[in-house]
RNA sequence: GUCGCAAGUUGUUCUACCGCUGUCUCGAUUUAUCGGGAGGGAGGAAAGUCCGGGCAACUAAGAGCACCGCACCCUUUGAAAGGAGGGGAUUCCGCUAACACGGAAGCCAGACAGUGCCACAGAAAACAAACUACCCCAACUCGACUUGUCGAGAUCAGGGAAAAGGUGAAAAGGUGGGGUAAGAGCCCACCGUGCUUGAUGGUAACAUCGGCUGCAUGGCAAACCUUGCGGGUUGUAAGAUCAAAUAAGUUCCGAUUUUGGGUGCUUGAACCAACCUUCGACUUGUCGAAGUAUCGGAAUGGGUAGAUCGCUUAGAUAAAUGGUAGAAGUCCCCUGACUGAUCGGUCGGGGGAUACAGAACCUGGCUUAUAGACUUGCAUUUUUA
RNA sequence: UGACCUAUGGUGUAAUGGUAACACAGCAGAUUUUGAUUCUGCUUUUCUAGGUUCGAAUCCUAGUAGGUCAA
């Protein structure tokens, strides 16, 4: 897999898998992050992750914002993704928490932190499995 | 020149690397994926959803009521709402003794078609009537004398008139004169205001002049309402096509059959009887005729989940149009040099800012947001003449 | 995306176009030896701006904020 790409396969876009992240996942904060994760169940099909940003709109009242936020919270993942393992497909939804737009040299640290903790938490399980 | 306010116009550019999303094309194969190439990818408001139109469904024979919207005149644009230009009246501001004049504003039809409301205060808040006060006058009292009249006072009933009555946002035209018992547009002059199928000017709204056997008949229609004109209702989550699974419906096929009896035994077909349902008959509680339920399979229509279309030379569907770095442009601040008698100009250096805001069927208006630049108008202050 | 609704003290609600009301809460004071109860007082830009009207919480227009429905 090329290192720095992000196309539709990696984003997460079925209305049932999201309804069970969202139900069975398991969640953890780390500021300006809610973290969703699960492993996929149809994982013998992707060799990848499947991620899913979202804004509140009850935060960010201008579309506008909603968007730039989006942007550098893809954009971080796209850059940094290839430092992590990818084998077994994880389902992961990030919910920009924070109430204000933060700029994207505060953005990309802590989401390479997330990224860490999902690594510890549920690669290096399944892995010893 | 400085510093604001309002309206209008405009709404930064380039390079490198890494990406995102459609379209076209070439190649590969696993036939729906991968790889290469070309070319496209936010706005003046995409926003608010305040009005519309297209489009779609429903209803369809047409009409009406209700409801909603619009409302000075002319030209123009438009399907309409609305926009643009010009004009008229009204109100406000400036100037003025006052007009005239200049500027600004607005949902500028109708209040004798009807209903309703007008708090408090006030005599009264609307067909002008009652009340207080006013005037006339018989009977009555007093005085005079010419002895039944006159004068004065006061007043019930009756009559006159609506001018005076502390209020209020608003009080029934105003001022002056005549008139009268007292008064009153009752009459006259001026002013205001209304009507006018009178004349003149103007396409018209309207203006000016004239006339009135007009001024007893306020204000509110962004209260109901009336008049004229326009609108059928619901919205793309509309709707169209394809269409699992499950349950139930219909049709067909197959298998089995509620209770008791019945053949030596088991099972139990046919058969007999009973029960139940329906129909018919009459002798009204009997007779006769017909019928039943369950399981499995197939077909069928409707249509759910879901998918596709609707959807667009931007066209996504947990929703693309980006990120990082650098450079330029514009503006602001600080500062150096040169020039220029102050304000300035030219060439440099450093720092900062670069708005409002993100399509979701398309489209016309309206409203709101907006850095900087430019144009116009108004205001502030400074210098020179 | 489309269609709608609401906004009144700190909270929950009233109010025909005519002095913004009630309950609870909070604060202060009085009563009491102290506390509770009770009594008195205070706390409001009726979401914002403009208009109609003699006079707007109410009527009209524009905006702001919050909410509801359509899966």
């Amino acid at each position: 897999m090329t290192a720095r790409t992000l196309e539709k396969a990696e984003r997460l876009h079925s209305k049932k898998l999201i309804q069970e992240l969202f139900t069975k996942g398991s969640s953890f904060y780390l500021h300006p992050f809610k973290v969703l994760v699960l492993s996929n169940p149809a994982s013998s099909a992707t060799d990848h992750h499947q991620i899913l940003v979202s804004v509140s709109k009850r935060n960010f009242k201008r579309a506008k914002d909603r968007n730039t936020i989006k942007r550098r919270i893809k954009e971080a993942y796209r850059l940094q993704k290839a430092n992590f393992k990818s084998s077994p497909s994880l389902l992961i939804a990030f919910l920009y928490i924070a109430k204000e737009v933060l700029p994207s040299s505060t953005i990309h640290p802590s989401l390479i932190q997330a990224l860490k903790k999902v690594e510890q938490k549920h690669l290096s399980d399944s892995n010893a499995f």
